[in-house]
DNA sequence: TATGAATGAGCATTCATTCAT
DNA sequence: CATGAATGAATGCTCATTCAT
């Protein structure tokens, strides 16, 4: 960012941009995605784009690292009532959260994640996971006779990113094959399978 | 495919053109995938390539359609052991099957398999699915004691989703937590476990 | 036009893009003018050119329209002194204005009215002549007994494209076998004898 | 020519390729054209084209003396005729002719002489309007008394051009004002109240 | 600060022409 | 002689980025 925004004003600015970014990309695709239409968007002028970004990919950086941003907060958001309850619910709980956050604003935030190969969206996943990770060692601690320690960190990748992924690709869908409360049971059933083993 | 050149030569060139274009994506990305990157790398003219495509798109697509038959073959290539065997080695095979295939050329299909995004990969990816169901319909006819027919549908487009794309996501990663063996020996026993619920 | 940049310095941009299409075709033909020619004669980039044209075929457009509004423009000027003077001189009038007008900075509009295939000329062409039949049936409501009406349409439509035509023909000859004033001359007896008829 | 095809397949060969290339102008215009629509409607390869013509520009230049022989021809073959009867009639033969050359295999050379700026035209055009004169001065060495010899080179001028762009501007008009004969009729009594001046 | 006109490198694509078979 | 695959220069056009106002 080429200078630290640290007047409300320009905040503001820097959000507007990201948030046009993500419409656009929603809209558009990537390669449909040029900064004029940012600019649009956001109602500014490509210069004054340019005044708050470096360039085209530090807004997609940003873009990325706010929807990232925004997914650990909601999580952080309920963690309280997930440890209150039994690992299976907290899936649950979890994955109605992640479902709801990228289908909010026309899923806009969903056409995002489907670039991956664009993003370098690995570093920013591992933060989420990290989170998620924290999430369930508070679980783990609480139940330590529900889990086979040495195989946890492999389970707990693969649960994260298998439940993360199928949302997507289920989202992603146009004509999925069955309905969505279906899809989260299951992969709640699964996490819930897969710790215990 | 804009004219029929002669048979045999057409179809290596064809062959050369889509490789070509699976090493360009690998090693520069989409995005920074250009016509005459392709033509340069397959050893040939702007001219040529577009005597053997409609469009750059149409590279891409053949692209996909290679990768994508190419998993079929080799699927199909396993399916009489994997019938003889319970299904978590099945499952163990087919991992084992689709890594080797991802990491193959210096993991070229594996880049392209990033941009789901670009790329229609939903439909292609049914294809796949639709092997891998038939697969474990085989495997259900001859041990119906250990299934749920009703969640059999969802489990196992779950299971299957979060197989390919774990995997995926692990082969992408330059630095990953543990061994590959570990990952797909986790996704077995999910598998398994998601199968008997 | 693609954007409307602020009104004045816009509208000489426009002008120069258009001027210096016409003097490119004129000096190196139709196919001999390419997009970064234009731009170059007009001292911009050809990124500006497209900041003001969709494409190059709207520069052409506009080129043609250019010429035709002149046209018309001159003719318009002149009308009031032809409708005083006689058939025969307005004719001659007519053809000085517009011999004058093919021969301008160069014969920048002559090379233009060559290329009578590419452009739709015919629908401006008929602007052109909506506006001397507009002139002729001024004349004619004075001179009611010199006309048979009947034949009147036709004979306008003969008198005034073989008017224009052999004056371009007889300008685009670098070695005219005579000189111009005998043409014209020729030219509007050509005209007065017809119309008696 | 790159050789002189001597033998009359290759003679046949030469006139497919310039048939091909009328039919393709007609068709697609001058700039839809390529050498591979020529050779394909010849029904040859791009190849055997070449052995025949230098290039593009060769094809064009016969097209257009093709078309220019075959008036002179069809001309020559009506000067007996016309030698023998009145001016006005001799003049109504001769536009009939015309108009038949420019109609016929669809409109096939009338297309060509759209492309007036492409092709130097006016040195093919002279060709034609030589032996108009010709097929002239033997109408007024029978009948002296009728001709204003000093204006004589100008009115022949005037008479030619306008009749034959005349026609070419009429045939090309997608909605004429009125129907061919009164445009003929018309264009032969101009000729010859022109000739009588 | 904000603007948006100007820039020009870069891309996909075409097509006249050649030449090995 | 005929073929048509291969060539690559050339074209129209886009879009990230800059900078004078």
């Amino acid at each position: 960012m080429r200078r630290k925004p640290k007047q409300i004003r320009a905040k503001r600015m820097v959000d507007d941009i990201i948030q046009a970014g993500l419409q656009c990309v929603a809209k558009n695709g990537l390669e449909g995605t040029t900064t004029r239409h940012i600019a649009d968007e956001a109602g500014i002028s490509v210069g004054t784009l340019y005044q708050y970004f470096d360039d085209k990919e530090a807004v997609y950086q940003s873009m990325i690292e706010k929807a990232r941003d925004e997914i650990v907060q909601s999580l952080l958001a309920i963690t309280p009532q997930i440890v209150q309850i039994d690992f299976r619910s907290g899936v649950l709980a979890i994955l109605h959260e992640f479902s709801h956050f990228l289908e909010k604003d026309k899923g806009r935030y969903l056409k995002v994640f489907q670039y991956v190969g664009h993003f370098e969206l690995l570093e920013h996943i591992r933060v989420i996971e990290m989170q998620l990770t924290q999430m369930a060692s508070l679980y783990v601690m609480r139940h330590p006779e529900d889990v086979a320690p040495e195989k946890m960190q492999v389970m707990l990748y693969i649960v994260m990113n298998s439940g993360i992924a199928t949302l997507i690709r289920y989202l992603s869908d146009p004509a999925p094959p069955f309905d969505r409360e279906a899809l989260i049971e299951g992969l709640a059933d699964m996490a819930a399978a897969c710790i215990q083993l």
